[in-house]
DNA sequence: CATGAATGAGAGTTCATTCAT
DNA sequence: TATGAATGAACTCTCATTCAT
């Protein structure tokens, strides 16, 4: 075979591992870890089984790498934007909760929150990075700006990090019903709108000043 | 050994299932469907492996067993006192946040629920089940009085669902946050306070006429 | 309860062997001796598991005991009766093919028999049990008959035991095509007309001195 | 250790079928299909017990494969060879029946033959396949053959089944004979013996016009 | 690097046997 | 005697992991 025949399609190699940590989020999502197969994953990234042994140890810490990738990029640059707003506490919500609702509705960032929450106990490292690399700066980041907006005036007395969950939980909520209640038939939460009610109810019942 | 050991042989038939369903649920609540070893359910149970086998056909249904021990007796209830309170929706707001937050506290909903979330994809039956028994009256319940407190004009308008969810949020974040972040060292919510704070910004935020 | 009750119907207790034998026969024949349940074997004779151990130690010695209870009455009969017969050798097939189609259709003996062929090399002293009490007799028997119906001058010259076995095979084989086969749809044999017709082939191979 | 071992690995994915069902067959043929016992069988064709689940999806599979193995390449060459076959029906007898004594004494079929017996009940499909597939044809043709020669004039009155039937009973008793009891200490039967035997009863029992 | 046949420990399940009642 | 709940060893089957190719 001297005339080499048409090249095949070599996918580029350089994002094996990407693909087969997507392949692996998908299947993990769904079936959790321990009824997650090597096989299917293997078969979604478009893989032989061993291939995954070429760049993950174990099925462990293919998991790990799986949850981990919801987090890296995210974080920095919500601080960022949310550190550098310019106006009052009530300007701020009113831009950042339809962000919330629209960054849920697309992210990947759901499932494997029901992942961590589902498989916590058993991976107690993976809650552990979880809590210290997202939802703790999280909550700590909206309680530093409510206690800035207290110390202005603009917020209510009280617990800045009871109320950083009083803000964020109707939209974990919402992922959490869709992710879980809608596949069997439940009715989905409109989360453009529930972020629009619960600007309004925040509004009213949170700062001071306001007119309902 | 003249002083005999417990006898080998223990006929109780009558408590063995509640026991072993008992069993069963830390189990499965520590570990998952999956990862849940039914030998180690027997020996919490103090009973052998096959003994499972007499009360429950399969791992699958005694799972089944499991989530829908959760659910049959409160329901009714909360419903029945819920719709019979006398006063206005901020006094039964006043009452009930607090009871909530005593529940959460200390019934065994809160682990069953985490399951239900991290096997709903693989247990479809259960998510529905929980859906249609438990759930979905619930936030029909509750969405009910909001409307009805809506038509006596002492709700803002809104979509009573969306209402339900905003006011029930905190606490299963409250709970998912025990469940999942505590375990690995993040400091718990304290559900009391949370319940206090909740109550003050709902009266503020969702009522009419109310001061702040 | 001084009045005693209308007398409970109590079952004979010195059967129970038998009743347990019985029912014993039927399911170790429908299934093999692994698959049968001691479970079944109970049920249909009426008593509890536990109560087949106060009569048999094992289902090893309960299957002995199945197989043995084909054998007892009947060999010495047959015995007595054969030698005794007064007439030729062809006089003897008339009356005696006639016979054994009609055990073959009656007794219990088949079901046993298709048992240790299944069974046998599970239970050779089984096996080695029914060659030498009954089959081993049997064609020693047949056998004998023969070699004075040659001497005789009635049957032709051959091996008195492969006769033996020629007279015999064929309601082996209608036993068994009964057995493995009828239940799937085949059409049964007539044993009747296969003695007959069986009948007919002997006295024309066999005999000296016939007339086809 | 500078002398490797046997590797642990063999890769033969061609052989490995084949050789798994030869097997199977002895395990099966030996103790039954519910004594059989997969370790034994994985042991005796030299591979771990899982590797028999990448050719064979169940136990019960593999019996169908062992059971069916047995059939496929016999029957339609018999046929031919009957059919074509060119001499009277009692020229035939001469030819075959030596040759279904050389088959009987070395082919598979026996250990087979036996199972189908044992197991017929448990698996009446195998019990079906066989009598479709191998037996009834098998009577079906003899029975043709016996028909056709009545037609002749070669073969006396009576119904072909049933003469078919007293034909080929013979060397069934000794293949089971063999099977069962020559195990625990049976005298054999000399099948080339009984074949010419055999023949020589058929040949004055069954045929007109024939000098015994 | 890549494959996938092969491994083997470990899971759920069954059932002959035991024993408190 | 008689019961049947309880036992536990042994089975079939699964699947993460390995390695000859």
């Amino acid at each position: 075979m001297l005339q080499p025949g048409p090249p095949k399609f070599q996918r580029r190699k350089e994002d094996r591992p990407g693909e087969i940590v997507s392949a692996a989020l998908g299947v993990f999502s769904e079936k959790g870890f321990a009824a997650a197969r090597l096989d299917e994953i293997a078969r979604r990234a478009g893989v032989s089984k061993g291939a995954l042994y070429l760049y993950f140890e174990t099925k462990e810490e293919l998991f790990h790498a799986v949850v981990k990738s919801a987090i890296s990029p995210n974080l920095a640059m919500v601080r960022e934007r949310l550190e550098a707003f310019p106006g009052p506490f009530g300007g701020l919500l009113e831009v950042f909760l339809p962000t919330i609702a629209q960054v849920i509705a697309t992210s990947a960032v759901a499932p494997i929150g029901k992942m961590v929450i589902g498989e916590g106990r058993n991976f107690p490292e993976l809650a552990r990075y979880w809590h210290e690399e997202l939802v703790a700066p999280m909550i700590g980041l909206v309680s530093g700006l409510i206690a800035k907006a207290q110390a202005r005036g603009e917020v209510r007395a009280g617990d800045p990090r009871l109320f950083a969950a009083q803000i964020m939980a109707p939209f974990l909520m919402a992922v959490l019903w869709r992710e879980t209640f809608v596949p069997v038939g439940a009715e989905p939460f409109d989360v453009q709108a529930l972020a629009a009610q619960h600007l309004t109810v925040l509004k009213a019942g949170l700062l001071i000043g306001e007119k309902a």
